[in-house]
DNA sequence: AACGCTAATCTAAACGTTTCGATCATGTCA
DNA sequence: TGACATGATCGAAACGTTTAGATTAGCGTT
């Protein structure tokens, strides 16, 4: 810029007037101005504008896992309207662990992001501690924590769930395996809930055995529904709580020896897109990820744009059951189908 | 900092000098200072250290798509590389658009990362124009460009698409659908160089009208094969140049009532965690996206490094046929495997 | 006691912007 | 003609760091 200001023979202050329109700058002087600035190849540093402004037009994203089809859809969804309204996005992936993420939110608000969309992991004491000192505005993601109160987008967890349930419920099952994330998180928590629920409303007895925990990889799914299917006394469906670990789920039956939906039924959590191209076409909780990418993005625009003061905003959003082949009726139910 | 000098009695400099290390000081100002750096809360402002160190450590990574199991899966190995490194990265989605690609290019460049990593789009010269001038290290990831010559890292992908074509042709297929994107982007270019090398090999004559370009979408998928198998001489079996597109064709396929494999064939380029699951199991190519992730990270990291004068690196890396049930035997070659 | 050496600390300039207030020419009005 | 508003331009401080070079204190030598 001060090069600018020399080609052009003006002082930097008209250099910055004009470039952001900030003050009348004469026709002469502009026409100088640009034609140094096309000469000299100028761009503006932003990082310099930044350290000046106080605002650095970048927001900060964690996620657990882009590789999740859901947080995949989300980050993509969040990307893009940000892109939109000239942000740029810094992407971290905490790998569901605690100190990750830590470190990875010092790392964002240490380059002073504007703002940040986080999907929280574990117990949000440390998060909150340091969302509070450094003053930022911070939309929750998918997972809601106790003890931060700011905005939020998720799902209703436990409706969706039981939802599912009650539909597995209604097609004849009795004894149904729930494998799970650790319920540290709210939406395991709320899902696992929902489980509950729809088993009580139905007057079916809760097997403890049949709810299994893993840690939202393929590999504890798989884990999980090789132990549940090893029993003497099997369940006949098999609700998934997240999407990775299904993959596992449907590995394991198919390394067992048997076959979904004839031997055992399958759902889980989290629509993907090929889901009902290939068979089993997988029944599943749907989430409207195009609706929570723009809502989160948007509560975190709405507050970038100044609205700093308004009370926390909680968007609680709708599951949508997507019901496909890969649960069958049982029992009577089955008879009267056939029949 | 100015203020955790003050409440430590001593200049912003030998604050400076001990956060960094850069000189020795004495224990018991150090004492001081760490804990005033307590009692204030202080983080170190990285926009001001990176305006005066010309360096933000900070990468841009534009992709075309991040839904595409390819790109998500090369991202998040590229995102958590650089994690370990200490670098942020910011990630950028160009949708398969020129401009789009641009302008986001330019936003990285202004905000001053210290390097790119680059699946390019469309032709590369105001790419290489942007990059010629911003003085920082570019690797270019799953698809090169001819006026820019930088690190790279690619696939294989004529001899990939040839292995795979060569596949087809030995189970007995003689007409062969292939669907690409448009060529303008190297793996397209060279990835229908196999198709083609393929069939003359085998002396097969190519029928134009079974090449058909979409535009990288599940929806250019699905129409392309939608036309081509309402032809009355309809391939028997098609290749997808690309992932999202693939899914396109199964549902066409689906639609107009075939079944894969029994009436028609199917295989793709880029494999995904899922495809051994479900049924049909797609026959696919698969690329090392561990290694590419990584071995671009590395490229860029050792530039970063201070290796700026080494010539331009290209590393090619070898697909691998992941041969599954949705291709089956035709003709002769079926009469030998059933007999 | 004077000297030089080392280690610890500080002063001040620099990074590239934005912006406040000052300056200055020009035209308007009484 | 003098006072004054207006519009264009500029000078300089500020944002929060890093760092080269200056300064100081402490110590061992001779």
């Amino acid at each position: 810029m001060l090069h600018v200001a020399e080609a052009a023979r003006v002082s930097v202050a008209t250099v910055s007037a004009l470039i952001n329109g900030t003050a009348t700058v004469s026709p002469e002087l502009s026409q100088r101005i640009e034609q140094a600035i096309r000469d000299i190849g100028y761009k503006r540093n932003a990082i310099a504008r930044s350290l000046k402004m106080g605002t650095t037009r970048t927001i900060g994203l964690t996620v657990p896992h882009i590789t999740n089809p859901f947080f995949t859809d989300v980050v993509s969804v969040i990307q893009q309207a940000f892109d939109r309204a000239g942000y740029a996005v810094m992407l971290c992936c905490t790998d569901e662990d605690l100190n990750t993420q830590d470190d990875q939110i010092r790392l964002l608000l240490d380059r002073m992001v504007d703002g940040l969309i986080v999907a929280r992991v574990g117990d949000g004491a440390i998060l909150k501690r340091i969302v509070d000192d450094a003053n930022v505005p911070v939309v929750l993601l998918d997972r809601i924590c106790k003890g931060i109160d700011t905005d939020a987008v998720v799902l209703d967890n436990q409706r969706a769930v039981f939802d599912a349930i009650t539909y597995l419920i209604n097609l004849g099952h009795r004894r149904i395996g729930y494998i799970t994330g650790t319920s540290d998180i709210s939406p395991m928590h709320d899902r696992m809930a929902g489980y509950r629920e729809a088993l009580h409303a139905a007057g079916l007895p809760i097997a403890e055995e049949l709810i299994r925990f893993g840690n939202f990889h393929e590999i504890d799914g798989y884990n999980e529904t090789m132990q549940m299917l090893s029993s003497h006394d099997r369940p006949s469906a098999i609700f998934s709580a997240n999407n990775p670990m299904v993959i596992g789920t449907m590995k394991a039956i198919r390394d067992i020896g048997l076959s979904c939906p004839e031997d055992i039924s399958v759902a889980c959590f989290d629509d993907f897109p090929w889901s009902d191209v290939f068979q089993p076409q997988l029944t599943t909780v749907a989430q409207p990820v195009q609706a929570i990418g723009e809502q989160a993005a948007n509560l975190l625009l709405d507050r970038l744009a100044g609205n700093r003061d308004a009370p926390p905003r909680k968007l609680l959003l709708k599951g949508r059951l997507m019901i496909r082949n890969s649960c069958r009726p049982l029992g009577a139910i089955a008879q009267s189908v056939s029949a």
